[in-house]
DNA sequence: TCTGGGGTCCTAGGACCC
DNA sequence: TCTGGGGTCCTAGGACCC
């Protein structure tokens, strides 16, 4: 038995924890460079902002209506993501962290009402962490999925947790479900079924599963079986290793330099290596690619990249710097307005498990180089701009991210710290311990 | 003026091995 | 006249997730 946690409009929500007078309004949060949609409130959804819009496109039509508009602010996101993985460990055997606001927990064999115990949790995650959450509960991840959308659209008559088993008729809720909102299905595959004559998710549970295997393979056969309620794929507890890390950015204007593509690409490799040395991970090829903007309707298009192997794998940012560097050099064309460039680390391998090389020319990337990366990371510990960075980093500027509503890192920062003012009466009444939630009046 | 940034898995086909 | 049976590895492309 499965329960997936999953938090309401996550990243909106993060924006209300240290804002309280955001509740109630539309609160829409922007992607990177403040450029799409990619969190929205309830009232931000009823005002039908789309997800992903390029906010550009609809800020006009949106004046007025008292939206809130947030750039992205991952730090603060990743640290009540954090909190409120903590609680849920506390709720169940196991775990399964499945993504920044996603969590399934394992509630196989667990004594007593379901419902009520998910309905705790979220009472739970809500006062502990300001989150609100919804919670599905069924024995297969995908009909949990569908559990915790329903939940979440209000079907659920206990609130914010629902059980599977407990609806009166869940044959006829498939029914209802398109065949796109299920876990795994999106638009392509939507439309290949849609036209076998599979529209709804009861219909995918019914159809013939060697159909499925043969017409889409594997895995939506798999779908086909959770959804008849065979479970079959487990909970992860372990994460698997990294395959790969990538770390790309649009920049904030167009780039045209090489002096300042290299220091992108600089900061991007130097970030990939403490991403390395964070999961105890080596790389045994690195590759660069940039390009012009596919909106761009004047001037000529380019995407090009660049690999390199790294023999021996390494961490060290400095070398990952000179390798994506010299990727550069080789796919830079002059003349170009450049709109984005990133650095993928590929091939990872444990760092304990590295392959050394018998006649090696790379000196050093022994104990002296991850001594030296170890000594960068100690002094670059405080989240933020890192305070040692390399000289490479910082010969260009222009290429950062417009950010210009960014709420402050309350909770990772010292100086962003909010202050609370509260009632004193109020306060008094929490300190007596008297039973039940009482939260003080706060202002920050 | 302005359009995100990460990831994974599966499959088919080709090249190669004994 | 006749030409096996069993594998692995790699890559590109396509699909999906948040």
């Amino acid at each position: 038995m499965f329960a997936l946690v999953d938090c309401n409009n996550f990243y909106a929500s993060c924006e209300r924890v240290f804002r309280p007078a955001l509740e109630g309004r539309p609160v829409v949060v922007l992607s990177n460079n403040d450029g799409c949609v990619i969190s929205r409130s309830n009232e931000a959804k009823a005002l039908g902002i789309p997800m992903a819009a390029p906010w550009f496109k609809i800020e006009e039509r949106l004046r007025g209506c008292g939206v809130a508009v947030c750039s992205s602010n991952y730090a603060l996101y990743g640290d009540l993501s954090r909190r409120v993985m903590q609680v849920l460990a506390g709720c169940a055997p196991a775990l399964e962290t499945y993504s920044i606001d996603e969590c399934f927990l394992d509630f196989t064999g667990l004594p007593g009402d379901l419902t009520a115990r998910g309905l705790d949790i979220a009472r739970t995650v809500r006062q502990w962490t300001g989150i609100p959450v919804s919670v599905g509960i069924a024995p297969t991840k995908t009909l949990a999925k569908l559990a915790n959308r329903l939940a979440k659209k209000g079907r659920s008559p206990a609130g914010p947790a629902l059980e599977w088993a407990r609806l009166p008729n869940p044959q006829e809720t498939l029914a209802g479900i398109a065949v796109e909102d299920v876990w795994g299905i999106a638009k392509r595959w939507g439309a290949r079924l849609r036209a076998l004559g599979i529209a709804q998710a009861q219909a995918l549970a019914a159809a013939d599963p060697r159909l499925l295997r043969r017409e889409f393979g594997v895995v939506v056969e798999r779908i086909c079986r959770e959804l008849q309620g065979v479970s079959c794929l487990p909970l992860e507890l372990v994460p698997p290793p990294r395959k790969q890390i990538l770390v790309s950015r649009s920049f904030g204007e167009r780039i045209r330099s090489f002096a300042e593509l290299r220091a992108a690409v600089s900061v991007f490799a130097a970030r990939g290596g403490r991403k390395l040395r964070t999961q105890r991970l080596c790389a045994q090829a690195i590759s660069v690619f940039l390009h012009t903007s596919p909106f761009d309707v004047v001037g000529p298009r380019y995407a090009n990249g660049a690999m390199r192997p790294l023999d021996p794998p390494t961490r060290d940012s400095g070398r990952l710097i000179r390798a994506a560097v010299a990727g550069l050099e080789g796919i830079f064309r002059a003349g170009l307005a450049y709109q984005r460039a990133g650095v993928l680390l590929l091939d990872l391998v444990p760092a304990d498990a590295r392959q050394g090389v018998l006649f090696s020319a790379v000196p050093g990337d022994g104990a002296r180089a991850d001594r030296l990366m170890d000594c960068l990371d100690v002094l670059n510990r405080v989240p933020g701009r890192p305070a040692v960075r390399y000289a490479g980093e910082l010969l260009g500027e222009r290429w950062r991210m417009r950010q210009r509503r960014k709420s402050p890192a309350c909770t990772t920062r010292w100086s962003e710290l909010p202050v609370v003012r509260a009632d004193a009466a109020c306060l008094s009444v929490a300190a007596a311990g008297r039973s039940g939630v009482c939260l003080p009046r706060i202002s920050l």
